[in-house]
DNA sequence: TTAGGGTTAG
């Protein structure tokens, strides 16, 4: 929120509300009235063209001044034109309000480009006020002061006026160019708005611009609708790489990694440059789905671009979410400038991979000598303190980030804090805070709490607390499938069924436990108890064979981690066929000297599968790092970096 | 004189 749009709040009124009104004159200023010398007009007037156009700009206004004084005009209009630009260009926002004052004085108004030009360079200064007043009193607008005024709206997220503006500037009879659609665009926060805005591009022919096209796919992308998205960019030949790149993007940051890969790829056969923002869509899509080599080999390009700050802050955190802090830390050292993002990004990437101490070390380096932290540097703050089992210090960050860094508690803050406490046993406490919150507490704050009833097995809380998520969410299958392993645990057996009849009543499914790896070029994916894997003979002997081996280390079989109500022998079995387990023995067949295996899921890790993957470390003698939605575990020597604290 | 694409959490 911009200091502006707390105080202005546009008024829009119907046409035909506008009158001429004079501007006010500042002909009594007793400082434009210090001229000694006294040059010929003439002299005047060519110094003027000639200080505006190359300044500096105070020499310029020194003779604007004696101009005024004399009442004289500069010899071409073009002259204030470039005047105000060298008001932009030196950041000075009271030369900008002199000039203003100077060509609405003396019985001229501005004409209409000058107006416009100074209507950009309130816009440019942030000034919305002062822009809003000169548009209001404009004798006459053009299709520029209006896209001006829209894109100002806009970038105040005032989007709502944007629109509003946008339709009296239809009314008024305006049509819009190019420019205003790119703007208008940007203000559509409704895919039904985004419609009608594109049926208007379709009608005004602008649906071949590349401008407008890169606003609409960004807009669709924003809106959840990648399909229309992709259809605005598939519909014609692109020759233009930021529309190529609005694409790429919008499949990076929405979820469809592969999709966005492709394009990439496609977009480098058509012959195009990959540049900084197109390596870092691809790079954040190699992030989203944990694909380190290929993300490696992104970086290879990204090499000559190595000072672009957020090109680094991508490439720090795709090595941070695939589990190579190695290579993080190195970046994070090497970065030749680092902002906020940098900073929350190496702290949550200590955080995630179990390195909770160094992440608060980090944190009170950068209060000594890096940017101010902001809410998401402290969710990871808090975050690291939840997985290191660092209570106190949790509480202390949490009680006092308003006073320390005027940041408000968030529910994410609060969500950690619950993590916090719940994880450390205080399922009372967690849930008195929870009762305690300003916010409405949300679905995934209830859901940590019932995570930790599982952790602590308490299903009379359990029951309580899955009952507030499905007020909030009544399709929630984490929460049926959660209640029932509580359930489960407690040997419960007859309420587990219970749950899964409501379940199939409801027509609710399980979300299938997928892990998956890259080898070379391809991903294999694993799924529990799905043996269609081409190398599944190999597979369950080299699974076999490492049982055997963990077994002689004490590897036995939990069961508690069997939903369902089987034999032992039944269960042990289920569990054999894990979709971790098959990935590691997979993982092994195919391991590499001195590189780890890599295994992401979609689910977090079982508890009998984490037992498991440390022995296997300590057995084979084999770094294992495995990704869950929420965290790494970095298995070696029969130990793992969460300190079986997840 | 007005317009488009990139990075951090859960």
């Amino acid at each position: 929120m911009n200091r502006f749009s707390r105080h202005f709040r546009p008024k829009l009124y119907p046409r035909g509300w506008l009158l001429y009104r004079p501007f006010s004159t500042s002909s009594n200023n007793p400082h434009l009235h210090h001229q000694t010398s006294k040059p010929s007009p003439n002299q005047l007037v060519d110094s003027f063209t000639r200080l505006c156009l190359h300044g500096p700009l105070a020499d310029a206004l020194a003779v604007l001044d004696s101009l005024e004084s004399r009442s004289l005009h500069a010899a071409d209009p073009v002259d204030y034109l470039h005047l105000i630009k060298l008001c932009i260009s030196a950041g000075d926002a009271d030369a900008g309000r002199l000039v203003h004052r100077h060509l609405a004085s003396g019985g001229r108004f501005p004409m209409l480009f000058l107006s416009n030009s100074l209507l950009g360079m309130y816009v440019r200064f942030g000034l919305v006020q002062d822009a809003w007043k000169l548009f209001d009193g404009l004798p006459q607008r053009n299709v520029v002061s209006w896209t001006t005024m829209i894109s100002a709206l806009i970038d105040l997220e005032l989007k709502k006026d944007a629109l509003e503006l946008f339709a009296f500037m239809l009314r008024d009879g305006i049509r819009p160019n190019m420019f205003t659609f790119s703007s208008v665009l940007r203000g559509c926060d409704s895919l039904r708005t985004l419609k009608a805005v594109h049926c208007c591009v379709f009608n005004h022919g602008f649906n071949t611009d590349v401008f407008v096209r890169s606003s609409l796919i960004d807009v669709y992308f924003s809106n959840g609708d990648s399909e229309s998205g992709y259809l605005v960019f598939d519909e014609m030949s692109t020759w233009d790489p930021v529309v190529w790149n609005s694409v790429i993007g919008g499949f990076a940051q929405f979820g469809h990694g592969c999709k966005a890969l492709e394009l990439f790829r496609r977009m480098k056969r058509a012959g195009f440059l990959a540049e900084q923002a197109t390596l870092t869509s691809a790079l954040r899509a190699c992030t989203g789905m944990v694909y380190l080599e290929m993300g490696q080999q992104i970086h290879v390009h990204v090499l000559k671009y190595e000072t672009d700050l957020i090109l680094n802050n991508a490439l720090l955190d795709l090595y941070c979410k695939s589990g190579t802090l190695e290579e993080a830390e190195s970046i994070f050292q090497r970065m030749p400038e680092k902002d906020v993002i940098s900073w929350s990004t190496m702290i949550s990437g200590l955080a995630q991979s179990g390195r909770g101490l160094e992440a608060l070390k980090l944190f009170k380096l950068m209060k000594a000598q890096g940017p101010k932290p902001n809410y998401i540097t402290i969710v990871g703050v808090l975050f690291a303190c939840s997985h290191a089992g660092l209570v106190e210090d949790g509480r202390y960050y949490f009680r006092s980030m308003k006073q320390l860094f005027d940041i408000e508690p968030g529910s994410e803050h609060y969500g950690c804090m619950v993590d916090l406490l719940g994880r450390a046993g205080k399922l009372d406490e967690a849930l008195k805070l929870i009762h305690e919150m300003k916010l409405k507490p949300d679905a995934i704050i209830w859901r940590t709490l019932l995570g930790a009833c599982r952790v602590h097995k308490n299903p009379t809380l359990a029951e309580y607390v899955a009952d507030e998520i499905l007020k909030l969410e009544p399709g929630d299958e984490g929460c049926y499938i959660l209640l029932s392993n509580i359930y489960a645990d407690a040997k419960q057996w007859s309420d587990v069924a219970q749950v899964r009849n409501v379940m199939r009543g409801r027509g609710i499914r399980k979300e299938p436990g997928r892990s998956w790896m890259e080898l070379g070029k391809e991903t294999h994916v694993f799924i529990a108890g799905d043996f269609s894997h081409p190398q599944m003979e190999g597979i369950k002997l080299e699974l076999e064979r490492l049982i055997r081996r963990t077994s002689d280390l004490g590897y036995a079989p939990d069961t508690d981690y069997v939903l369902h109500d089987l034999g032992r022998e039944q269960k042990e079995e289920s569990l054999w066929y894990h979709g971790e387990k098959m990935a590691i023995a997979f993982g092994m067949m195919n391991s590499t000297q001195g590189k780890p295996i890599r295994i992401m899921k979609n689910l977090r890790i079982c508890g009998d599968c984490h037992a498991f993957a440390k022995l296997v470390s300590r057995t084979e003698g084999k770094m294992i790092v495995i990704r869950d939605p929420v965290r790494f575990h970095h298995f070696c020597e029969g130990t793992c970096s969460c300190g079986d604290y997840w």
